[in-house]
DNA sequence: TTTATTTTTGTGATCGATCCCAATAAATCT
DNA sequence: AGATTTATTGGGATCGATCACAAAAATAAA
């Protein structure tokens, strides 16, 4: 392991001072051009490389912010990475890094994570969660600010920044209204089997916005097109079955989840029904394994988690100082058009 | 923006001197309980959080691992947030975080992530790679150790953990093998219709493993039964279909991927045929929302990402100041038993 | 050429911890 | 009680940078 260079070393060698090294460092502009260059050759031909912690003790700047990220034990979910890379993305724009702390949903961790991050003096702390729900936070607010994304705090303490369910029902419904469905099947979120409650905020708000859409659309809403499911693949299946034996069957379903929407092609391939002529069906979340997996292509509804991070990152940046009021964001969930409607 | 307290400020508050307060923070057993407990006391009261910044310029100890990830830009596998996952709570576990950078595979991008750790004095540094692939590092060889995951570097100068691709392979015929499956399709990687090459250690590995099993249970290979994709869907479905209108049709198909997999199980049930008894299928990659999305759920082959990124946090960690000879690590990837054999 | 200006460079203090060694306090032994 | 030991505590130096100010060098003006 080779001698690690300081910025004396760099000095003597170049046979200037610490403070002309320092200079060129950040480049200032007082500096001759050749005493620039005689520095710049030596620090290239060691290889050196300033320390951030030094710099840090002395500008108070770490360029650095926190994202913990609370993966609900049971499964993490692909979509992760997306808010992960929302996140980073929009800090390597302005030369910063992130710190990643993964703390499953254990608030033992979740308060030891917590300290490393603040012991490193982030400028902002982004939690995240991979599903979203209402969270209490494990410890006191601090004097770093923070961003909830795909999740927000019971108190509204926090500002955050979530999905639109309510627009992602209305989008996903409307989407087969345009096509002249009258009869719209909805396979909703629902317990279970472990007996794990499904996210209110996502069940709730995607049946209102469905409703609505319906209304604007001059079509009554039927509670026996509505079911919920218990995410195990046969439910999926046995679900679709039973909206499509119904006196009435309905010519459109709109699956709350895109592994439902698996479990849905499933079903009316088996029963010999033509998607999307016999009946279209629309997912949520737009995973794309399995939207560009089925065939025909699964229309679905995309959930903005890049966005997410993205835009906690922006937000935190803009209100670092100035402790505003804590905003309530939702980001849209668009529809994705593919071939199933 | 409260102010932010100092080791010194502790003390003065404590009344007692720097070095104390220090003794205390590193509890240090030559500190009298009384004093410890008034130190303590006034560090609660002001939510006191030492500076990493300071103590690792004092120590030169960052406790900090950088992790790159090298996302190939056209498709973001959410495998990817396996590795990171466990590379960080392989960390996690000693009492380190993790300075986490996405960067595309874009060399000038990679170069800055690099430097940006390099200045935080990180311990060393794990470069995982989305796909399995060899590459080359866009900078020379740094006094940082470094671990390749799911990639490794062309001339072998770094150590590396890849999944092994032949086991995978000889695994998933295996299975079907010992069900007495004569006749196996194989629908393996081919070049995608983007032109982008499939990772041919992965297609040429899993082949190999394929014949390997083959032979063992003396099986003769035929070249009729596999097939290359090119990744659509609407391709997978065809060559199912091909492979299932031979003279002698299959009565088992190995597919390279659970996407493939998905694709087979559209043709195979628009066929009318039953699986897994008139065909079994087994997959490839253990995508969660795949193979337990599909029905029945789907037997496939686990790729070990999860694993490599635990894997070299612990090689770095072992090997971080004697410079061995670079090892280059295979893991297994083993088979995921569910009801499509 | 001398003086006044402007550029460029060098230095000591500083950021917030740790560490070592000397000083003080407390405990133990004659 | 006085001398020794042992347990605690205090304080200067240090890590590797930045910064403000003073000093020196280079230029311009008189």
């Amino acid at each position: 392991m080779s001698k690690r260079f300081t910025i004396h070393d760099i000095a003597e060698r170049a046979g200037v001072s610490r403070g002309t090294v320092s200079r060129v460092l950040n480049n200032h502009p007082a500096v001759k051009e050749t005493t620039r260059r005689k520095v710049l050759d030596v620090m290239e031909q060691v290889n050196y490389r300033p320390s951030f912690s030094a710099r840090h003790m002395r500008t108070d700047n770490s360029n650095l912010v926190g994202f913990g990220l609370i993966s609900h034990d049971v499964i993490t979910s692909p979509h992760a990475v997306d808010m992960i890379r929302g996140a980073q993305e929009a800090l390597w724009n302005i030369g910063k890094v992130m710190l990643v702390i993964n703390s499953a949903s254990n608030s033992d961790m979740t308060q030891t994570a917590f300290e490393a991050m603040l012991e490193r003096r982030v400028e902002g702390i982004v939690y995240g969660s991979v599903f979203h729900q209402p969270i209490d936070l494990p410890f006191d607010s601090v004097d770093t600010p923070i961003v909830l994304a795909n999740c927000y705090a019971r108190n509204r303490e926090y500002p955050s920044v979530v999905p639109d369910e309510f627009a992602g029902g209305y989008n996903a419904t409307k989407v087969l209204l345009e096509k002249d469905h009258k009869r719209i099947g909805f396979i909703n979120l629902g317990i279970s089997r472990s007996g794990s409650l499904p996210p209110q905020d996502a069940t709730k708000g995607r049946l209102a916005g469905h409703k609505h859409a319906l209304k604007e659309f001059g079509v009554p809403f039927e509670e026996e097109l509505v079911r919920y499911t218990d995410f195990e693949t046969q439910t999926n299946f046995n679900l679709t079955k039973e909206l499509m034996q119904l006196g009435n069957p309905p010519t459109a379903i709109f699956c709350g989840t895109d592994r439902i929407a698996m479990g849905c092609y499933g079903a009316l391939q088996s029963m010999g029904l033509n998607i999307p002529n016999d009946v279209a069906v629309v997912g949520f979340d737009n995973q794309q394994d399995i939207g560009i997996g089925l065939l025909p292509n699964l229309t679905t509804i995309q959930l903005p988690h890049y966005e997410m991070g993205r835009w906690a990152v922006e937000y935190l940046m803009e209100n670092k100082d100035n402790a505003v009021e804590p905003v309530q964001h939702k980001l849209d969930c668009p529809v994705v058009r593919r071939d199933s409607v």
